[in-house]
DNA sequence: AAAGAAAGCATGACTTGTCACGCTATATTT
DNA sequence: AAATATAGCGTGACAAGTCATGCTTTCTTT
């Protein structure tokens, strides 16, 4: 039935123009699309992944690093980290070293071709940046910072105040 | 050199607080906490992935769909529906048939069972919502849902505004 | 000093996404 | 009618993330 089809779409508008104010629904697509753009623009500079550009600027900018504070800096798990820096020290990116103060610790610098790779990189991001600036008012880019701040604060709340409730089973 | 530790992690939450406002490294963040939230919730009613959740969600109020409709309802690339979506067969929560209409076309319906599941995560997720709702007001809603369109709208430009640089070799 | 707890990291396994390719079916053009 | 283009979907391969586990090192408690 080609009425059914046709308003399986018209079905399909309506549902995506249902949920465009679930915020949760929101992020994959957003955070997808981010991901996506930058990784063409790290394509076109150098030819970076986007954990390895995030890791260099992030030693760029303030010095060597533990994998512990790297993995603070950019909000993810140390895993991830731990299974890039060995490409990235194999690509002459950076060197790893374990602290004499702290044999847990793995140090991790900046090399000169580390440096030039993020150079690379540098002003093809920071165009990226400013654009974003140029789309946006000082005042709302604020707001929507200040946004994403409780976001996260509600995103990494205790879950119970979701599960308090008798019906559930698990 | 212990000060050079400690020195460290100074370094690391100045850092931090120096990408606050970056829209860019904020999103993985975000995105990524949104789901281990969702994935804890709907483990503990019931069991549903992400995916799983959102599609029958998205047939429960819309009807049978194609994979090419579910894939614009949900912003994100028709494979992932395509290999989630036999799973979900598997486990009883849709049917999949080919269209009668575009041999090309796959019609996927929720069963008795997938209206189960569906019911079973569904007071959880509502409440975590409607707790989110209950963190801004209806404004500041609106506002942030607008950025997020705008946002979209930036991310998916085509990159030529960044790439127009007589520096680039790529 | 010894025992126990915690921290830092490496690795296994998995989830959720994309992009690319190829096959089949349908639509469009010639 | 035939040729060509496009659409829809399935699958390969990969990126980026997490969570869990275990080993080693350091810190804390007894």
């Amino acid at each position: 039935m080609a009425e059914q089809t046709i308003n399986s779409e018209t079905r399909a508008r309506a549902r995506r123009a249902q949920t465009r104010d679930v915020v949760f629904t929101r992020l994959p697509a957003a955070y997808s699309a981010s991901r996506a753009q930058g990784q063409k623009l790290l394509q076109a500079a150098g030819g970076l992944t986007i954990v390895e550009w995030r890791t260099l600027w992030d030693l760029y900018e303030a010095g060597p690093l533990t994998i512990r504070d790297l993995s603070y800096v950019q909000t993810s798990d140390h895993s991830l980290l731990s299974r890039a820096l060995p490409d990235m020290k194999r690509k002459g990116f950076v060197t790893m070293a374990r602290s004499p103060d702290d044999g847990r610790q793995t140090i991790v610098s900046l090399t000169e071709k580390g440096r030039a790779a993020y150079h690379k990189a540098a002003p093809i991001m920071a165009r990226r940046r400013a654009a974003l600036r140029a789309e946006f008012t000082p005042e709302e880019l604020a707001t929507f910072i200040n946004m994403m701040d409780r976001l996260d604060e509600f995103l990494r709340s205790p879950l119970n105040r979701f599960l308090n409730d008798p019906d559930q089973n698990d």
